[in-house]
RNA sequence: CGGGCUAUAGCGCAGCUUGGUAGCGCGUUCGUCUGGGGGACGAGAGGUCGCAGGUUCGAAUCCUGCUAGCCCGACCA
């Protein structure tokens, strides 16, 4: 991409409308416009990156084996009546009505939904196990929206839903979601901490959180400072090994880690001292078991072995899509903006001619922006005829990790300058030499 | 939903107390000079002062009502 045709519009002051530090640098990058009090416009820049997220997310999910569908935003009521949580779930859920006078609402989330899809087609035991997903906008009507798309009310949002013939097998399924989350985080350049939760609305026994510690986060946490040093890394994963879940399931959850909601001071002191902590962090995503809460409600069985019915069990599983961009941001920036993880940048290098107009500087550019593209890489070039304070500032808000710096200085000795955004350090190299660097890095991403 | 605050140009703000027909910085357009961390000079464009009503010869300014947004708390991917 040029930045002279891209529809970049960044911010060089801080808009009074927003108080956290994602807020503000999503606003001043141009990657998001408020449209009202919790709904967002997703501009170029901010889609770009949404869609990274997304991608990873869709990614993960099919090397776990589940299936992507997608349901719709606007749904009856009726499903709703059946679970008994058209009256459950309050306020938040946004209520409309369609010409002919009918209830309508504006999915929260879709249990009733997908089990409804399930019980129309599937009836056999054979057919477990089934894990669906969606990647789909939600609404709730939150009563007081804020942080920008940390807490919105219109929110994109990874949801899955399991249906198992045994509670063994849904728990299975569990262990499975809780491997898959740990790689999809760390794929972002996250440490998302799962934490014994509380079930709240959807119900269920069993729950964990992922959590990504942040000043800014919303909830209180607690935890053994032991759960930090653990990393997921490149393991190899059967996600149709039930021990193997199971152990790696064990291994991130045993030690002590809870939100405020499920905090135990007892337990918690039985943690050595020295590795006490407490902090925030934001909810990022949270996995379920409810059992048969809503194959029970609404009639999802199954034939067994043995003929006869059975309710399936079922879990299903969040991850906050739209979120993460805000969580992300939390958790990677400085004063001067933004600094995307690899795994989820806009743009894979950042070009910043010093001299747009000198012939040698624009061709080196020029090369330079097609051997990216040629190696598959994206990217995001300053043509423009501004200042070099200017695109400098401009590349450290929007957070490229790497940025490589043109200019005819430079290539009266034949090197080009790259610069990590991170640590700010710069190495003077060959223009090849760079190109190869920067390939280098995203072939082991 | 309780408490507090705000609404004037794309963004950040002043003007309101004491009514006289709107201003500053940034951005933006054009020109000249500049050119390795938001440069200088000159010339422009851009606003029904959130909406509705009232007081007044006259309202951004005073009064009433409404709407929207933000912050703090109780609730949530």
């Amino acid at each position: 991409m040029r930045m002279s045709r891209y529809f970049l519009p960044v911010l060089k002051e801080d808009p009074a409308e927003a108080a956290i530090v994602s807020h503000r640098l999503m606003l001043r990058a141009g990657m998001i416009k408020q449209s009202s009090a919790g709904i967002y416009s997703w501009l170029p820049m901010g889609y770009k990156v949404l869609r990274k997220i997304e991608d990873i997310v869709h990614e993960e999910q099919a090397k776990a084996g589940h299936m992507p569908m997608l349901m719709p935003t606007i749904q009856s009521a009726d499903l709703w009546r059946e679970s008994g949580r058209y009256d459950d779930y309050g306020e938040e859920m946004l209520r409309i009505k369609d010409r002919h006078d009918r209830d309508m609402l504006f999915t929260p989330t879709a249990e009733e939904l997908i089990t409804d899809i399930f019980r129309s087609h599937v009836s056999s035991y054979k057919d477990l196990p089934l894990t669906l997903y969606q990647i789909q906008w939600k609404f709730r009507d939150e009563r007081r929206p804020r942080f920008g798309v940390m807490r919105g009310r219109e929110f994109y949002m990874k949801d899955g839903y399991n249906f198992d013939l045994t509670k063994e097998d849904a728990l299975h399924a569990y262990n499975r979601h809780l491997v898959s989350y740990l790689r999809t985080y760390e794929r972002m350049g996250l440490q998302a901490i799962p934490m014994r939760a509380d079930s709240g609305p959807i119900g269920g026994d069993d729950t964990h959180e992922f959590l990504v510690l942040a000043e800014t986060g919303e909830s209180e946490v607690f935890y053994d400072s032991a759960v930090t040093d653990l990393t997921f890394g490149d393991r190899e994963i059967d996600f149709d090994d039930v021990a193997q879940c199971q152990s790696i399931m064990e291994e991130f959850t045993t030690k002590y880690a809870r939100t405020d909601e499920t905090h135990d001071e007892a337990l918690f002191n039985e943690v050595p001292e020295e590795r006490r902590r407490t902090a925030r962090g934001i909810e990022v995503g949270q996995i379920f078991y409810f059992g048969t809460k809503y194959s029970d409600a609404m009639n999802a069985k199954v034939q067994g072995p043995d003929g006869k019915p059975v309710a399936v069990h079922m879990g299903s599983h969040g991850i906050g899509v739209s979120r993460l961009l805000g969580a992300i941001i939390e958790a990677s920036h400085d004063d001067k903006g933004i600094i995307w993880p690899e795994g989820v940048t806009p743009y894979h290098v950042g070009i910043v001619n010093l001299k747009q107009g000198d012939e040698e500087a624009d061709t080196a550019c020029e090369s330079l922006y097609k051997e990216f593209t040629a190696a598959g890489l994206e990217p995001l070039y300053d043509d423009r005829k501004e200042r070099a304070g200017g695109k400098f500032a401009t590349m450290d808000l929007i957070g490229l990790p790497w940025r490589i710096t043109v200019g005819p200085r430079g290539l009266k000795n034949g090197v080009v300058e790259l610069t990590s955004r991170k640590t700010g350090e710069s190495t003077e190299m060959t223009p090849a030499e760079a190109v190869a660097r920067v390939k280098d890095i995203y072939a082991g991403a």
